[in-house]
RNA sequence: CGGGGUGUGGCUCAGCUUGGUUAGAGCACCGGUUUUGGGAACCGGGGGUCGGAGGUUCGAAUCCUCUCACCCCGACCA
């Protein structure tokens, strides 16, 4: 590829409206422009990286059988309705209609397609497991499209499902799909962690994310630092404190005036946070929930989400207080309270003596105790973990905390779909059964923002070679004099036909704007050409990712030079996989 | 959805508070000359009607109203 014909318009400032790194480096090295908040065009240079990317993973489903196909983006209607999730799915999903005013939508996953298309075809238990998978255009109309890149409502996502006849053999292609993940983004260059997972709208009971770790991450993991226990913050847990061995007094009522949080009543009274149980009354439907934790914790509403078996619930908002009139805001304990439904979280059950709101303006009880003041139904875990909470997996560890950015995703989803919609097989035995699903995401697009937070300097980005765009760039100083076009040509030429991808910067520009687009760009390995070539007979060659510099005679500078970029493939190396 | 912010040549921004010449700068772009090892110098040139609509005014980028787009924060933790 040679620079002067190519289109990658680099930016010498970021654009006003890019805030993380991924994001401004990709506007800058011109290999994406925005069309619409969340909408991005990809400009050579970056669908490069992309296809790079989707090789990868091509490489590795093939690898597990998997089968690629494509699927329309735009889906009727009436399969989305079979499943509810046309109801459930709620403004994120691109509605349209067509002519007709027969309704559409722009698909935010394809489950319902793709058992569709299988339950026409496949009838037996000799026909399965398949799994197929495609490389495609999503849209979700999300809240916030954010970050370039990372968060968009039109994406580009690898989906795999996986349809078998049992629970034993969706286990074995979870289990495949999670070694093709790991070997995935192995092969992109990714310090990741693979960590248990909410499932959400998708459904199912086992999920598992993977997340590249990066400070511009969305997602807060917790991992332990002695075992390999990792979760992501939704369903992350922690080993309860052996039961306090403290005796039990008898509750008593206090006088706390215009002490209303937490904070407030910690210091009113003396007492620490951990000493606190507090009671946040949640509404849903027309229902209310109260739900007890611990004073320094807060409420992790994935979790409760699953206790209330619902997503559309929220906390008492300052008007509706007004219709319970039996609720003191500020002073709502459990003690007495009636008519509504009490979730604690388990760790209430360890603390002895604690206080809470007394249901009386201006007054909490202390002394609280589960069983001598009031009983609790349903236990739950209610809370987010925190650094150094115990690890729920072994006895010594504890938890560490880190953002990452979720690059992948794969779920055990059992019949959620074949279920809603029929999709059966006849079994050995003759009957007929519902498919065992598992469905499996990787966000493509999301991946090469991920790889730049991870990759890069304050000159640009550093791409690991496997996804470069190119993997050497020859900058050409003087492309106009004879000697050094010569010189980079041949090697040009030479790197190409042994199948190094490789770019050359022949453009009539100062040296200056050459080795700053190069760098910004993020090219592994630059090859310099100059009259210090000519003169000196050594070629020069910059690794981007190191900034250390090699020499090498002019006579074996290609050979030199190709196996530098077979050394830097094979850093980035599967033995760990 | 709520809150905050920003819209001025391709990009980054100034001008707006306190309306008043022809709307500015740097970068980018075009032509020319000299340059070419870390975003070259000089000379000349083109390009915007100030997000959009309406209003106030003798006069609006500047004031008012509405609207659109984009960015950020938050999902009421008692």
């Amino acid at each position: 590829m040679r620079f002067s014909i190519l289109f990658t318009p680099t930016l010498k400032e970021s654009p006003a409206e890019a805030e993380v790194v991924s994001h401004k480096l990709l506007l800058r090295a011109g290999m994406i422009r925005k069309v619409a908040a969340g909408i991005y065009a990809f400009l050579p240079l970056g669908l490069r990286v992309l296809r790079k990317i989707e090789n990868i993973i091509r490489e590795e489903m093939d690898r597990i059988n998997a089968q690629e196909l494509l699927m329309p983006a735009l889906q009727p209607a009436d399969l989305w309705k079979k499943t509810e999730r046309w109801f459930q799915y709620g403004p994120e999903m691109m509605r349209l209609k067509d002519r007709n005013e027969r309704d559409f939508a722009l698909g935010p996953t394809h489950e319902e397609l793709i058992t569709d298309i299988v339950m026409k075809e496949v009838r037996s238990y000799r026909q399965l497991p398949i799994t197929l998978y495609q490389i495609q255009v999503k849209f979700r109309d999300e809240i916030r499209p954010r970050f370039g890149l990372m968060r968009g409502r039109e994406f580009i996502m690898k989906d795999a499902y996986s349809f078998n006849a049992s629970i034993e053999e969706l286990k074995k292609s979870y289990d495949d799909m999670y070694s093709a993940y790991s070997r995935i983004f192995t092969r992109c260059g990714f310090k990741f962690r693979a960590v248990e997972a909410a499932s959400g709208l998708i459904g199912g009971k086992v999920s598992q994310e993977f997340m590249v770790l990066a400070e511009a991450g969305e997602d807060t993991i917790y991992y332990c630092d002695t075992c390999d226990y990792a979760a992501s913050q939704d369903v992350a847990t922690t080993r309860l404190e052996e039961p306090s061995a403290e005796e039990i007094k008898q509750s008593e009522i206090v006088r706390t005036p215009n002490q209303k949080s937490v904070e407030e009543v910690s210091s009113f009274l003396g007492v620490q946070a951990e000493k606190i149980v507090k009671t946040l009354i949640y509404k849903y439907g027309d229902q209310l929930a109260a739900v007890l934790i611990r004073g320094d914790r807060d409420v992790n509403e994935e979790k409760l989400a699953q206790v209330l078996g619902s997503n559309d619930f929220h906390l008492l908002t300052g008007t509706e207080w007004q219709d319970y009139p039996d609720l003191v805001q500020g002073y709502v304990g459990p003690v007495g309270l009636r008519g509504v439904r009490l979730v604690a979280d388990n760790e209430i059950s360890v603390m002895r003596n604690f206080v809470v709101g007394a249901n009386k303006a201006g007054a909490h009880m202390i002394n609280v105790n589960v069983g001598e003041d009031f009983q609790v139904q349903e236990w739950a875990d209610l809370k987010i973990v925190k650094a150094g909470d115990r690890c729920p997996k072994c006895k010594e560890g504890a938890l560490i905390s880190a953002k990452g950015i979720e690059v992948g995703h794969i779920f055990q989803l059992g019949t959620k779909y074949s279920e809603a919609m029929g999709a059966m097989f006849v079994d050995e035995d003759g009957q007929q059964k519902p498919y065992i699903m598992g469905c499996y995401g990787i966000g493509v697009s999301r991946a090469v923002a991920a790889a730049i937070e991870q990759n890069h300097d304050d000159k640009g980005i550093i791409w690991p070679i496997t996804i470069a765009p190119y993997e050497v760039s020859i900058i050409v100083l003087n492309y106009d004099r004879e000697e050094q076009k010569k010189i980079a040509d041949s090697i040009f030429d030479a790197l190409g036909s042994k199948g190094v991808e490789v770019a050359i910067d022949d453009r009539i520009e100062s040296a200056g704007k050459k080795f700053a687009d190069a760098d910004l760009i993020g090219f592994p390995i630059q090859v310099i050409i100059g009259s210090r070539t000519a003169s000196s007979g050594n070629v020069e060659v910059k690794i981007r990712a190191t900034g250390e510099r090699l020499e090498y005679p002019l006579d074996k500078a290609a050979e030199n030079i190709y196996e530098l970029v077979q050394k830097l493939r094979s850093e980035i190396s599967l033995e760990a996989v």
